[in-house]
DNA sequence: CGTTCCATTGAGACCCGTCAATTTCAGTGG
DNA sequence: CCACTGAAATTGACGGGTCTCAATGGAACG
């Protein structure tokens, strides 16, 4: 049913014949998502499969960094320590996400792998003369640091001006979108983090996620189920809730 | 005294011959800060002067955004409403910073001049051409990207982990040093922004950020100038404190 | 079956928000 | 030069949402 149109470059390489490009899930969302069959060969060639278990880091905040990565599959959390302790995870990883757009030289974040993971390596050196090399690439990295940055703005205001529970609807709603973008299940969240990451992500205690979890419970918004998911029961007012409708 | 290297390209425009370009405070430190001449003229001649008053928004969140901006002079407020009025300010801009990264079709903030401002505009349609014709525009861009990122990953820690006194403390930091790479004085502190902006910027109140500027003032760390500003008088045990050692 | 880690629940404290009064200051006009 | 005015900033008293400290419950694992 395959027809080859007459313009296409006939010296191409296929798609189906990079490898591991190919069978890649997270190609199609990652920076490598517009590549041509050529350029994607030249991506694979400059990278470098890495799979770490749950609890280890991929890069330690105040470290030398002269690697970016693109998460395959799994998740990660990036987090800042401040000098007594106190904790903030700036942000979560998930398939097909991207590291290494900020701190060039020195890293400002601990990312740490929630769940095994696959990534894709790249020497900074050599991810910038791939950048130089395919404008295509560079092109999608703008679009994924633009979509970065909206979503900091978004963690922003959830942080300098939203209460405890309409950070964890928030948090539930946005989670559950990004799991039906990667083709998980409408209203189910799997929660790879624990309590302590997700207090640590909206500026609260473990405690006040608790007690606002079970609040939420209470008010027929939320399930909890086994195995540290949630099932969102009333996607409307959960939203409304998360929007700071009231 | 000038001496021509033989290898550059004769038939380049001199940078001095660039209008308005030629005389611009923001373009070393904006996105135009590596083009050549030519490349310079390229992106005069797709870019327009925008002049607006203090109090004038440049896009309202939520319209259609057709443009991106370059702060050229003065400064510039970001921020976000909620549905029942609590507002968030995600950033301030200063001269070279760039407007437009995130929110491609919708803007997801209001842009609000916070004095007289004058900004150097594109169409979003010729600013994305002028990205595919000049590799080093582009370069740049992601480069400005990845700053914006840090910042406001910092942002993210100071909302979600800090003491509205180590809040203040950090933003005092922050601007100085920032107005010092806009060759401001060392320790003074110019504030174009109120009280309720600085409060929404940090997560805070009004009444709070006056109570905490008073205590800064109390133990000595900053003096209160006349016209809004302030004086930093121990800068060691204010950074202290915005990086949170106690 | 004990250990360990994580989540939940409760009681009290504290930081910051809310509400309200007062002061300061810049701008304006007499 | 001074009084008037309105907005912004400061200061005070009080209350509430979240944190702290502490105990209990529950699932995974050896």
């Amino acid at each position: 049913m395959k027809t080859v149109s007459p313009l296409s470059e006939q010296k191409d390489i296929a798609l189906e014949d990079v490898h591991p490009c190919a069978t890649c899930g997270a190609r199609p969302l990652g920076v490598c998502a517009d590549l041509k069959g050529h350029e994607l060969q030249n991506m694979a060639c400059n990278s470098e499969n890495v799979n770490v278990s749950a609890g280890q880091a991929l890069v330690h905040e105040g470290d030398p960094n002269p690697f970016v990565f693109n998460v395959v599959e799994g998740a990660v959390k990036l987090y800042r320590i401040l000098p007594d302790g106190r904790r903030q995870i700036t942000g979560f990883l998930f398939q097909g996400d991207f590291l290494g757009l900020g701190g060039r030289s020195v890293s400002t974040v601990t990312a740490e792998a929630l769940t095994p993971l696959q990534a894709c390596r790249f020497k900074r050196g050599d991810f910038d003369q791939l950048l130089n090399a395919m404008p295509a690439l560079e092109h999608r990295l703008v679009s994924l640091a633009g979509d970065e940055l909206m979503a900091a703005q978004e963690q922003i205001v959830l942080l300098g001006r939203k209460t405890a529970k309409e950070r964890l609807a928030s948090f539930l709603i946005r989670l559950g979108e990004r799991q039906q973008q990667l083709g998980g299940a409408v209203n189910h969240v799997l929660l790879p983090m624990t309590r302590l990451d997700i207090a640590d992500y909206l500026g609260l205690t473990i405690e006040t996620v608790s007690r606002v979890m079970t609040q939420l419970k209470t008010s027929g918004m939320i399930r909890l189920l086994p195995g540290n998911d949630v099932e969102i029961t009333d996607p409307d007012r959960l939203l409304a809730l998360a929007e700071g409708e009231g």
